[in-house]
DNA sequence: GGTATTTTTTTCGGCGTCCGCAATAAATAA
DNA sequence: TTATTTATTGCGGACGCCGAAAAAAATACC
């Protein structure tokens, strides 16, 4: 069972805690970390003279001009950007994007690539992979504190550890153990994250007023994703990454989906099966690939004019509506982030999408849920990446004599 | 954000560990509980010397007569029966129930009787359910340690903080605040909980060895109810107790519902709609009560000859595989118990269940997931009512100087 | 311009908790 | 009877947190 609390642990919690409030609230004084962790003034004082002294953190002088307060000015903190840098490695769809980002969280470094993931083999994926970081690595241009830590991001199925892929969209390719070949290779501790799960991690850290304890986070793309927070952590399945909404049964027996199944919500909603339907093509025909272009184009025409398009859209709304009505039924209601190409066509899919789930358990409140659109997944999925790995070095950092986590965890810290 | 660790709360988690270890293991030696808790031997020493003298654990002589080992035997830990006691309420159709337990967990009193849920006013339901717990309370044979807490248990959903009873099958009554109105009425903190929850709870303790992390209850009675527990925690919706199973869609537009919607997996798997599926009563009919002993002549019928009985339960099979595999698709498959009178005919769903899971994205290893039954529901639901009541005092007991956590949080401590 | 006021941050003494090690206790093996 | 093994307790030391007081750094007021 859950182990006991050593008196050591303490301050390698509470300077934990000290850390994640300076990265969540940007220029805390230490005054309001006190208030924000409920530790007292001193206790703040001693950690935050610490983190200084070891270059975690560093005193902001850069404030405001005046405070117009009376009383000795706030002493803001501010991340050391030079503490450690972190590098993401997103794996999407014919193109391989790097970033090199310091500890403030600024990009440092940037490369992209596009290669046919669709047809690459094994080593040769693998091998871009790996020369891709390499370069960022090793860029003399760098003079930002050493990579501390790599976040992978990759559309598809990953293990609840975050250390391998275990089937992606993007290849035929099944479980590479991204993670471990990234961390034998460059000797730095590595994730395999899944892309929508990272969506998830970004939108709270953008928006944590609207996306804070309980969110949806669903991606409308060639393939139906989803990214899942409850009660404030990354939710993940007991053995992969989980949250699988797209292949939840909207219909038995229905249209035939990618993953080679029927009735998926997926073969419904995808970008394959809005132009399967639009084009009248049979659900029983094999999944192609649709451009993004064509898509919009798609879209278009559904907006212009009532059709085969405008039917096709309404049906994603549907198997949409009742595979969220059917989550609902099991989570309750929650804000919802439509992200991806489809998203941009979210006006032509969300009447369907709201009848369906106004006849379902979780729809009762139905008015009362509301959707965010969002057209942009790779930026998200970069964003996510960088912020699971920054907030690793930060447990990783402070705590020297913590549990031997070489990155062997993957904890849910979201 | 989450707060800092105080310095005081050091000893009380650390107390709260030892109780729970001793809780959980029967009889540990201080030397276990140092071993499962990490903790040194020294502080586990203050920490039992502290509560065997506040009369919260006893040193248990009665360990068996020759320990065949070497050295200085080990003397068994155990909780004291009279340190406290606990008070459960489970009210189910047509049925009240009452039993006080004392800390160690052993039942010393109970009382049932049956009452006319159905057609009760509310305020004669609340007042039977007061009646009778005071009738325990009071109980002058009643030597035990003083009532420390209540947990009542409810077929139905009530709401996250485990305070409000928000609707029951068992009553068309809505909203009522059975924990308020208990704790106003006794001055004893009380809860109100999920049956399908305690179901879970249950389990947990009764065989920790297969439901341990991740597990499903599922509740096949009137109505299709869960209880789910992930990563050892009790799952429960951001609103309500969450986990409506039974209401996911299976088929869009379907079967009349008993919550007045179509297609519900309980609309095809239900005690009613199986009964209306054998009798060949039309799907657009409102449900009907059906007796358990209705229930068990259809299933003895459906196992003599193939027919319309048989094809219900085929049926109703197939309602819960694929609405398992959706289940699965977001969770990963895990182990599943099956609980309530239909649970005495899963041999008769099973087949079309497996048949139905293997068709989905979480019937991967449809063969690998193993289901358990457990025909009757109620001493489930108590049990779970009782481990859950007394955690909670475990809590409190150890915590005198913790936040003011008087019941009115309800945090998962499953 | 000098002093009072306000607010933030640091310092210091005290208390509590945990750990390691040594000592003690209680059994079996020789 | 003595040696050995194992469990538990006692003690000294280190560490972390808190509260109160002091110090620091600004504005407000006269």
């Amino acid at each position: 069972m859950s182990v006991g609390i050593r008196h050591d642990d303490l301050r390698r919690r509470n300077r934990a805690m000290v850390i994640s409030a300076v990265r969540r609230a940007g220029q805390p004084s230490r005054t309001e970390i006190a208030a924000t962790t409920g530790l007292s003034h001193s206790t703040i004082s001693a950690i935050s003279a610490d983190l200084i002294q070891e270059g975690i953190l560093s005193e902001s002088k850069a404030t405001e001009p005046t405070a117009l307060k009376r009383g000795r000015p706030q002493i803001g903190l501010a991340l050391n950007p030079e503490a450690a840098a972190v590098l993401t490695v997103v794996l999407s769809l014919n193109f391989l994007s790097v970033a090199v980002i310091d500890y403030a969280g600024q990009v440092v470094a940037e490369e992209q690539l596009r290669l046919d993931t669709l047809v690459m083999p094994r080593d040769e994926l693998i091998g871009e992979c790996l020369a891709i970081v390499r370069r960022r690595l090793h860029d003399p241009d760098l003079d930002v504190g050493s990579v501390a830590r790599i976040a992978m991001g990759i559309q598809g199925i990953t293990d609840t550890h975050s250390r391998v892929m275990l089937w992606s969209p993007i290849t035929p390719l099944t479980d590479i153990p991204f993670a471990d070949i990234l961390e034998k290779e460059f000797g730095i501790p590595a994730t395999m994250e899944n892309d929508c799960n990272m969506m998830a991690v970004a939108l709270q850290w953008r928006d944590p007023e609207r996306y804070r304890d309980d969110f949806i986070a669903i991606l409308l793309s060639h393939g139906i994703g989803m990214g899942l927070v409850l009660k404030g952590a990354l939710f993940t399945g007991t053995h992969s990454s989980g949250g699988e909404f797209g292949h939840m049964i909207h219909r038995p027996g229905g249209a035939l989906c990618r993953c080679g199944r029927r009735g998926c919500v997926e073969a419904y909603a995808g970008n394959y099966a809005i132009w399967r339907s639009a084009m009248g093509i049979s659900e029983d025909a094999a999944p192609t690939d649709v451009g993004d272009a064509d898509m919009r184009a798609l879209a278009a025409k559904a907006r212009q004019q009532d059709g085969p398009e405008r039917e096709a859209y309404r049906r994603a709304g549907e198997a949409l509506g009742f595979g969220l009505g059917s989550l609902f039924a099991l989570i309750d209601p929650a804000p919802v982030a439509m992200v991806g190409v489809s998203a941009a066509a979210f006006d032509l899919i969300e009447p369907a999408l709201r009848e369906a789930i106004a006849q379902t358990a979780g729809g009762q409140h139905s008015e009362s849920i509301s959707f965010d659109t969002e057209p942009n997944e790779l930026p998200l999925i970069r964003e996510g990446c960088a912020m699971r790995a920054l907030t690793f070095v930060d447990q990783e950092i402070f705590a020297p004599g913590g549990q031997a986590r070489t990155g062997t965890v993957g904890k849910n810290v979201a």
